[in-house]
DNA sequence: TGCCAGGCCGGGT
DNA sequence: ACCCGGCATGGC
């Protein structure tokens, strides 16, 4: 068994996962980082309030009072930090681009990787999220999902950190964004199904 | 009904 | 370089 062949199972066992799931670059980065430690669902529902209100643009979002801002997020959980969080982003955003995401990704993907994780909210998991799916570049996007179900197949060690993970995926697939994209949505989308923290469902496991 | 979800930060060792 | 408590809503 290896990295790469375990890709085709999931693809042919669950089919594209189409991620991700958001309609401008934008959105997509918002996602990423109110989705941090809390279910999609939740989520899906905070963005759906910043539609609604109209704000869901750097600009308007940026306009907004933090107070007003984390109202709005509030079904995503963690709604004061997420509102900072968003926020830091922002400001770095209009600092250094002019509030243009299209600036922003427009530059070598490793050094936009060091900025990002500068900015104060914006781990390893949301920095690669943001390369990736917001921005296109072939960055390999690690979650706990990864690392519980890779590690429980013994690919590594379920000590392992994020680089090193990171690294056995880069290492052992062809550097492709799209690959990258459809890979990681679909462990995020084995781990919902058989592989929670409690209740795993390893008896019935498509890896097992 | 407690426990968890597509983490990250700050402070401590 | 790790380890831990805190952050919080909604679903099962």
């Amino acid at each position: 068994m290896t990295i790469e062949f375990t890709y085709h199972k999931l693809y042919s066992r669950f089919g594209p996962q189409h991620w991700w799931p958001g309609d401008t670059s934008f959105e997509i980065i918002v996602g990423a980082i109110l989705t941090q430690n809390t279910n999609w669902g939740n989520v899906a529902r905070a963005i759906a309030n910043l539609k609604q209100a109209k704000v869901l643009t750097p600009k308007k979002l940026y306009s907004l009072p933090v107070s007003k801002l984390a109202a709005l997020i509030r079904p995503s959980g963690y709604y004061n930090i997420k509102a900072k969080r968003l926020r830091s982003f922002l400001g770095h955003l209009f600092n250094n681009y002019n509030g243009s995401l299209k600036k922003m990704f427009n530059r070598p993907a490793a050094e936009l990787r060091e900025e990002i994780l500068n900015v104060k909210g914006i781990g390893p998991e949301t920095a690669d999220s943001i390369l990736l799916y917001a921005g296109g570049f072939p960055v390999f996007v690690v979650d706990a999902y990864t690392k519980r179900i890779f590690s429980r197949h013994k690919f590594f060690s379920e000590k392992a950190g994020y680089h090193e993970v990171q690294k056995i995926f880069t290492d052992n697939l062809k550097k492709d964004a799209r690959l990258f994209n459809e890979y990681h949505a679909l462990i995020v989308r084995l781990g919902k199904d058989f592989c929670k923290k409690t209740n795993p469902r390893c008896d019935i496991c498509p890896l097992k």
